[in-house]
DNA sequence: CGGTCGATCTGCT
DNA sequence: GCAGATCGACCGA
């Protein structure tokens, strides 16, 4: 039997290319966990890409590496996952080539399936922030450590292709969250999601209300 | 609403 | 020591 296309797995071709792209071209796409054992999705509406040892906000500016980061200098299509102020996982998936410390970050997802999975490792919160946010998501897709390194065709949480988006539905914005070149507009949102992490300082981009 | 602040770990100065 | 790709609690308007 043939594989729909919306349910394929992205091949590592698409992560050989530069973040922003990836970044970009991720929104609409499905990352499902089993991690834990237990099933959780979600559609991506919030990414943020990191360019590598060039971009003084990476975690790999000037090809630091050390034993944190050694996952972004390793090849396209796997993830590098980090500890943030001590108390929330950050997830991303390393693009380009190996050495460049180029990734894109996860920072919002739109829940599409094991709710009730999400609901009981989030806590008591609204539908809407168990995945805004990129600890958020994490913690709802039952992400740790665990995941640092491993290659996402195959592995407990992969990305499918999902559903095309509409023309005009992207858009690019500063990123959030960081003090160097924060302003390069490398944030990617789905116009209008409820479903994006908190707004950018300035205030120019709102979430709508939710559902 | 919006602003401020503490929690808690890792790597660098 | 201290800053950091965060989050949530708490405060005041």
């Amino acid at each position: 039997m043939k594989q729909s296309r919306r349910a394929a797995t992205l091949p590592v071709a698409f992560f050989r290319r530069p973040a922003e792209t990836v970044a970009a071209e991720l929104l609409g796409k499905v990352v499902v966990s089993t991690a834990g054992g237990e099933l959780a999705a979600g559609r991506i509406v919030e990414t943020e890409a990191y360019l590598g040892y060039d971009d003084p906000a990476s975690h790999g500016y000037l090809h630091r590496r050390n034993a944190r980061n050694a996952a972004l200098f390793g090849p396209p299509g796997i993830w590098y996952v980090y500890l943030s102020y001590g108390m929330h996982w950050c997830s991303n998936l390393v693009c380009q080539r190996a050495g460049l410390a180029s990734a894109v970050l996860l920072r919002a997802l739109e829940p599409v399936d094991g709710l009730a999975t999400m609901r009981r490792r989030r806590g008591s919160v609204p539908d809407h922030e168990l995945c805004s946010g990129p600890g958020k998501l994490c913690q709802a897709l039952g992400i740790t450590r665990d995941l640092d390194g491993v290659a996402m065709a195959g592995g407990p949480v992969m990305v499918l292709q999902g559903e095309p988006l509409a023309p005009g539905s992207v858009s690019a914005t500063p990123r959030i969250g960081i003090t160097k070149a924060a302003d390069w507009p490398l944030r990617f949102h789905l116009v209008g999601s409820p479903w994006t992490s908190r707004k950018e300082k300035g205030g120019r981009f709102r979430r709508s209300p939710a559902p």
